[in-house]
DNA sequence: GACCAGGCACATC
DNA sequence: GATGTGCATGGT
């Protein structure tokens, strides 16, 4: 049936990548806070820019849930600069902090102990959180192995027709969610590896050349997003 | 100099 | 409900 194909293929795709290119160590952070810090200000933009807000912000001593809420709304805006779109991210990072110290006085640990679908439902509800962040703080933050779905993995499974043109972020996500393997580890890897593809050739201008998936690509070839 | 990057909220029709 | 736009920096 399709499901059992679609199960064999989307772990064909994940063997094939890893293949291709080993395992990319994502999150790329020394904790989960700043895992968390990193998700908000990966939003739209390359994680390069994020590298040298983080870096900022750790060269300030304020990497951590306390120190980063005592900062005034400026004052973080200007460290995270190099990020792109930093006030509004200094906005989003403070209804983020606000969640953490008035629902779990601070403590990541409490925040992780609560119960999964209603942590994501208390995320989505902070502005400036939406579907990506939210799951990219529970897979790589809180090993929650929830399937994180964004641009490339969109782009890359709509591409190859492997899902329907039209799927949303739910959709695409429960694809990979019921036909795989629920495991934190593989969708770390699977997710991290379909930006990495994506961001090498399944980009809006494809660049199939050399690509580890052109042979799994349909007859009718490459389509038009 | 245009185009793009590991989104999201909000306005408008 | 669908579609468009603002947010901003830095690399190709």
């Amino acid at each position: 049936m399709a499901g059992r194909m679609m199960a064999m293929r989307l772990r064909d795709v994940f063997d094939r990548l890893l293949a291709a290119y080993g395992p990319q160590g994502w999150w790329p952070g020394e904790s989960p806070f700043e895992v968390i810090v990193g998700a908000v200000l990966t939003q739209n933009t390359s994680w390069k820019n994020v590298e040298k807000a983080i870096a900022n912000l750790r060269d300030s001593g304020v990497l951590s849930p306390q120190r980063l809420s005592a900062l005034r709304h400026e004052e973080l805006a200007e460290l995270i600069q190099p990020a792109g779109y930093y006030r509004l991210k200094a906005r989003r990072l403070m209804n983020l902090l606000n969640l953490l110290m008035t629902a779990y006085d601070g403590s990541l640990e409490a925040m992780f102990e609560a119960d999964m679908s209603e942590l994501r439902e208390q995320l989505l509800s902070v502005n400036g959180i939406g579907p990506e962040t939210a799951d990219s703080i529970l897979l790589y933050a809180a090993e929650i192995p929830t399937f994180v779905v964004d641009t490339y993995t969109a782009r890359v499974l709509k591409r190859h027709a492997w899902i329907e043109a039209e799927a949303d972020y739910h959709t695409i996500e429960d694809h990979f969610e019921s036909h795989l393997e629920k495991d934190a580890a593989l969708f770390n890897e699977f997710h991290a590896l379909l930006v990495r593809v994506g961001n090498q050739h399944c980009r809006r201008q494809p660049k199939c050349e050399g690509c580890p998936l052109e042979c799994m690509l349909p007859e009718s070839g490459v389509q038009e997003m």
